[in-house]
DNA sequence: ACTTAACCGAGACGGTACGTCGCGTCTTTTT
DNA sequence: AAAAAGACGCGACGTACCGTCTCGGTTAAGT
């Protein structure tokens, strides 16, 4: 969020708190028309905004702090699952996953930030803590559980079995392909064969 | 390749061939450098390849006929498979595009070329084209002879299992963490694990 | 002077009247640092004050009504002259004109105006009128009582012989070069070679 | 005059003579209408000469060094004198300073500089060195043989009379009053009176 | 050997975008 | 109502960079 609202409020003018949202909301938009993370100018922002320049400097003095909040006002909680199943379960999770993941603008700004990790280090880092590694967490939670339940085999490493889950849809997000994505089916194609896997099981009858 | 040798050569003083590669390279150079390819211009790529920008305008017009002729530059053939087993094949495959996708100049290339599609779409579908699609098609092709042996079930959907498999190291290469990439460990460990999926397998005994 | 009083006192907080000096006493700051009238802002001149700008922008609305408040603080009476002879009295006078121009406010404030003429000509109008035309007008009437008495030829251009007189204190002022100026010293020397003349006189013997 | 033309002529395009003296003379224009020293700015220069600023800002890095070239293109050699009289050699001299004083862009840049003294003191102390100290000293030298040859007394202060002598010129470009000066009337009116004095000689008869 | 035409580096030039700064106005709280 | 504090829009400024251009010089093919 924005400067934190000092309890004593001090004499003068107060800021329009609609320029802070009007402020964060042209950046994604210009990031989701293809701009990238340097080439944004505090100018081309205000000028979006319908903001003067004097207004963006004074709240943000480095694109780091603005891209920062910008980046806070994209995290959003996961929603609880069904937990009928280990597979159904990690099914919905993709699906939520997809969802949010297709938005343009916060696909876009995920290209934008791998392509510039160099340059915005902190920011690159500080996308994986509050955006990618809660959804892993859940992810992670959720398979070994399964294993505890024996849903899941005990020699896998979930770690990677859940890198491996997301992956595809990562790529999809990553590449800017993500209307390759739809959030029912995709999630059940991908769990379904991870799950199964592509070497013939012997029948049981 | 750089500009097309005119067949019938005039008179006047012969282009030094070293200018064109220096160029090139320079590119290469700036974009594993973390720079965007719409933030690189004609008189950065000059500087950095110590050349005058007369010689660099008078070779490419335009960043796009540029671009093309430096994506062009990082195509390779694929080498032949030792034909095994289609694990094995599918193992080896992996860790070839794991060894080239580690190369921090093309994978730079790829971030930038991901987060700025929307700006170079030519390049964006050459670089899928001539990079991405001929490794896609030998994998595909590996896991269809798969299929027809019985080594892998017949009720999949071959292309979507090419993808998951080749995900997880698109997505490191995509975000940036291509040190968590190694061409052969990591790649037993995805064909293991698709294959085998998640689920436990009744046992014969 | 200030803002007319006004008659009717309304309700409400009264002026501070110390505000008013020091907002006239900041300009002369100002000026008297080099500053130029056209290149003193408001802001400035209210942060020199100590003084919110709000403050000075209730009591003058232009610059120009600022300045003439500033112009007319600067305007004091002559003393009256000894009147022993007209030399003398010429002498004195010049020598009062010296002292008041050497302060570096009033005198940084001519050269201020004479800059800036074309684009304060109303100020530059009532400067002499208010300030130069009094002066003259003194030097003039005794010079006219000289010429009445026969202490100065009667064929004499008395304005022009003023202006003489009065020049090299001007000169001095205008040039920012009032270090040449003594009051006792150059005001002598300045009545007694005009009143001489270079050419020399028949001995009468 | 603008950067010195280097004897070996290096490579690359050549500079645009012409924009020198464009610029030269846009600065000349704008202090004629009034402008200041330091109100000019680089980018109203340019435009009022209709360059880029590019081509301003490569030719002078800083307002002194330009300025100092501005009033270089001022200065221009005393033509001779008739050396009939020493009265009228003096006349004859008063008469080309007012003639070159009533320049409009030339006194303006006078009163500029005397305004912003303190701001530019090299600039000051060059416009007296090259323009006044040139015009005194022939005024000097003019009074000094007078004085040997018994046309003027001999225990006048020459020096202090060669500025009485050009105070009233001086005075009336300082305060922008050069309507007043007429190069034959006013050099011929000053002369006069200054040689004559203002006391009554004796009658010779 | 001489001509000629293209290559090459250096740098001038116009144009433009950017970040900063300052100004004058407006709004809010306090006195 | 005065006063201080500070937000806000507007605009100008100096800088930096970009792509084009115009030079002088160099180099290699063709006469």
């Amino acid at each position: 969020m924005a400067p934190s609202a000092a309890p004593t409020r001090s004499a003068g003018r107060q800021r329009d708190g609609r320029t802070d949202a009007a402020l964060i909301d042209a950046v994604l938009d210009l990031v989701g028309r293809g701009a990238t993370l340097s080439g944004i100018s505090f100018v081309a922002i205000a000028e979006h905004a319908g903001v003067s320049r004097n207004s963006l400097y004074r709240r943000w003095k480095t694109k780091d702090a603005l891209y920062l909040d910008v980046l806070a006002s994209l995290n959003r909680p996961l929603p609880a699952l069904a937990g009928t199943s280990v597979l159904d379960d990690v099914a919905e999770l993709l699906a939520v996953i997809i969802e949010r993941s297709v938005d343009p603008r916060a696909s876009q700004m995920l290209r934008a930030l791998n392509a510039e990790a160099s340059k915005f280090p902190q920011l690159h880092r500080r996308y994986f803590e509050e955006v990618v590694a809660p959804r892993r967490a859940v992810l992670i939670d959720l398979l070994e559980r399964g294993v505890e339940r024996g849903d899941i085999v005990n020699d896998v490493d979930v770690d990677f079995a859940a890198s491996v889950l997301v992956a595809p849809i990562l790529t999809s997000v990553a590449f800017n392909m993500t209307q390759d994505l739809d959030p029912k089916v995709t999630s059940r194609q991908i769990a379904d064969l991870v799950f199964a896997g592509l070497a013939p099981r012997p029948t049981v009858d």
